[in-house]
Parts: structure tokens; sequence; C-alpha cells
DNA sequence: ACAAAAGTGTTGTGTTTACACCCATGA
DNA sequence: TCATGGGTGTAAACACAACACTTTTGT
């Protein structure tokens, strides 16, 4: 076995982020240029990607070039779907970026779709130079609200939309909400970010009692400072606590 | 495109049933001959998977595959996990099996899995002539207990152990458990398949109370004949009803 | 008449929902 | 002193867990 790239089989990362405003994800953008000039001829989105070694692990190989793309380091990830359809890059657009950067469009490749949570305050993107790269590169990596993306490369859209569903899943049967937000957040911060996630609102007094009721969830004798209103209380996640007593049923939500 | 097999991807198929008394996996038989003679060198047990084809879904590949091997046709299949560890076809027998048939071991595959849950009842596996067939090629499939499973080829037991848990979540949340029983089903016929999965003895009575509160689940006037105790009435699970109100949680179990 | 499995209700406890007002801070 | 979001309690409805005896059938 060796190290060349395996031609297919690649994965897309779908990297969710929370500013504590609203959910955001993780993209960069695909540039197609005239093959001899400077001549834009489209640019559209792209989630984070690429094809895997032949040596890799899949989730090895997404560690990878996450970080390739856009700098982000050993962060948790998930495997939660595999998108397989045969006509996945057969729209125009697709095959023609596939011919001008060298590959045989003709060739089937699948894609394993990862995914993950941050704290966006935590991370920094590294942002590298859109005019050097060549078209195959993704440019600019950059957080983007998620109900306002443009036009996705191949069949990411749908890729996205499937991780949606799965983190929406996700965050009623496990604890992974706690990955979006920073170490010490307040009770609305939660909230809000169930609310953004799920699309509905929640009642806030029924919410709270069910927070301060979670054992793993320590409320710390720190406040907010400087806010122009009475300063929010903070909480924090202890994988410790959960872990010792796995088996309350985690339900935020019901 | 082509219709060649592609030689990096496969599907593997786990696909329970359930006989009204126990839980069992469909597995075939791996045999490895002497190069020349008729000598069996080793046997071990294999779920039912092969290479997809280049113009395929995965989920039609393994359609495809559970059909030749086993003769099930069309059956509920949904992906589950992928395996991609590198090596996971590493084991010695395995290179050994993959050389003689006349593969290059070091060939990277990945595989998806796939799974699915049938009443036991409803269908009949074709038998394939054990010894005309070439050694590649699954044998003799067969219904196994879950308890009494032999050594299994490559990354398998896995595959089989991964599918197992995923049943267990499903089941919580999914109203799948109606794939595995027949169209009319009993009080305890459903509870002790629920037993069966997850490991462990349920109340009665409190089950009951579930089983009959739930409006997709309607109760017929109709009782088992022939048996040598009170009889039990059927009742079968409305899939239009479930459909039109799919709010309403799935909770037979907490 | 016996064996085997079906069927059935109550009570205490915890969980969920719905709902409206006062509080602390900075500007 | 105002605007902003923080913080709190109760009652009614419902869901859950624990528990033991009677019924119907075939043999």
């Amino acid at each position: 076995m060796n190290t060349n790239f395996n031609e297919h089989i690649s994965v897309d990362c779908v990297i969710f982020g929370y500013d504590l405003k609203s959910l955001k994800v993780l993209l960069l953008e695909r540039h197609l240029h005239e093959p001899d000039g400077k001549e834009l001829i489209f640019m559209d989105l792209t989630l984070p990607g690429n094809h895997i070694r032949n040596n890799e692990d899949l989730e090895t190989a997404a560690q990878r070039i996450l970080f390739e793309l856009t700098g982000l380091n050993d962060i948790y990830l998930e495997q939660f779907a595999v998108f397989s359809d045969p006509d996945r890059l057969n729209n125009p657009k697709d095959q023609q970026w596939l011919t001008a950067i060298g590959k045989d469009p003709e060739t089937r490749v699948i894609t394993a779709g990862f995914f993950s949570l941050i704290p966006l305050e935590k991370y920094y993107l590294h942002q590298n130079d859109k005019d050097s790269l060549p078209d195959w590169y993704g440019k600019n990596p950059c957080w983007h609200e998620l109900n306002t993306i443009g036009s996705m490369a191949f069949d990411h859209a749908r890729v996205l939309e499937a991780a949606l569903q799965f983190l929406r899943e996700k965050i009623m049967s496990k604890p992974v909400i706690f990955e979006l937000l920073p170490e010490k957040f307040t009770a609305s911060q939660i909230q809000n970010l169930y609310e953004v996630i799920l699309g509905k609102t929640l009642d806030k007094r029924n919410f709270r009692k069910k927070l301060t009721n979670l054992e793993f969830v320590v409320s710390l004798n720190e406040k907010q400072e400087g806010v122009a209103h009475k300063p929010a209380r903070f909480y924090m996640f202890s994988r410790d606590v959960y872990d010792r007593k796995k088996k309350e049923k985690f339900t935020l939500i019901t």
C-alpha cells in the first residue's frame, strides 16, 4: 500500500461554528479561470474536502485535509454519511472544472461526509493567497451564515443539508451542543443555540429548569461584566461528571 | 463511466432476521482450497458483500450483491457506517485468501456497511452449489444465531458489532422494529423481540400499556388459533397512521 | 385438572407544559 | 429613568416504574 491519492475516494468536512448569535458553516471558494490568462470563468462555494491517500484512514484524511485547507488543527470530527450517487459530479460546471484542473471527469468518486462543531471564538482560520494558488485548491476559507449561502460545488448543498439534519438529531441525544459553546457560557447562550439549530423557540423557564438540573452542567460563581443589563451567570459542561453518570438521559429538549 | 467493478469500494450487508424466538444474522461461508486440488485449507464466515460497479450507487450495489449471493430481493437496506481502516484486510488469512482468488492483497478497499431487518418467515434463501462455485464466491447462505458465531472474514466481526449497536439505537427512535415482525404479531412477540435485541427483560404490563396507546399500532379482532394456552390478540403496524402523526414520539421503551 | 401463556389496574413519583412579573446593570 | 436581557415558581396533566392475580385454551 502506498501514499498516493486514491482517485475514487474523497472526504468533505462540514464544520459548524457558533458565534453566540448565529450558526455558521466553514466554506471555501472554488475558482475556475481561463486556461491561459487570469480571466475568471466562475466562482462558487465548496466544503473543505479532497481525496484520501491510500495509506490513510478516512478520519485521518479528513483531519489532514481540513488542516491543509483552513489551518484548523486536531478538532473533533465524525463521519455522518457517504455520498455515492454515480452522477454526483455530473453537472456541467463540475465537469468543466474537473477537466480544467486535469482530472478525468468520468472517474467515479464517492465521498465521506465528516462533521464537526466548534466555538468560533476559539479558532482562527489561516488565509491562503487566492491569486497564487492553482484552481484545484480551495480559496479563502470563511464562515458563512447558514441561510445566505450561494451556489455550491458538486453535491455539496446536499451534503450540507444532510449534516444539518444529522446535527439536529444528534443534539437531542448526545452532549455535542457544548462543542459549539465557549468553555463558560450563559443560559441564554445555550438556549439561543438550540433555537437556531432547531429553528424554533423554547420556553425560558422550563429550559433553565432542565439546564440547572443536569448534574454535568455546573454553575459557576462568575458573572458577565460590562453588559448593559443584569449580568448573567456562567455555566460550564463537565465531561467528567457526564462520563461518570452516562446513564442519566440527556434531555435539554423534548 | 463504465460498468466495471471498482476495486477500492465494496459493500457488506448485515441482515438481521427474527423467527419469533431469537435474533439471527445472515452469513455466508468463505472457503479456501489448495490451488490445484480439492483440499480445503480453511473455512470461515462472511457477511454478504462484494465490490460495487462504477456506475452504481452504493445502495443499488448492495441490493444487487445481496440478491446475487442469497436470493433476497428488494428489501429495505440502510447504510450505517463505513469501514476504512487501511489495515482492515491485513490479517494473514485474509491476505492468503485474496492472493488465492487472484486479487492484489495490497489494494486499499473501504467498505460501506448496510443493514436490514426482515421477518424470517417471509423470505427464502436460495441455496447455491458449494462445490461448483469458485472460492471467491460466498457459499451456503444461512441464518446464524447471534451468540454462536464462529470466526469471521476480514473485519466482519467488527462490522456486525457496529450494526447491532446501530440497531439498538435505531429501535429507540424509529419504528424499524416492525420490519422484523410478521404483518400480524402479538404483544408478547414484539416484547420478546425488544428483549432479545436489547438484552434485558421488560415489564409486561407497562409494555402493553404503551403498545396499546400508540395510535399506529392497531389492534385486530383476530386471535391465535391452536395454541395450548389463552390465544393472543394480533396487532399490526399502520405506516399510514404513523406517517400522518410523525410528531408523536416513538417510545415503546424508555 | 393441569400447564402455559394472555391479559389486566392502581398508586406513588417524577416530568412536562403553560404562563407573567421583578431585578440588576450601563447608558 | 429607561432599555435590555436576567432571573424566578406554581399548578395541572401526563408518563413512568413497580407490582400479582385471573383467564382461556389444549392436553
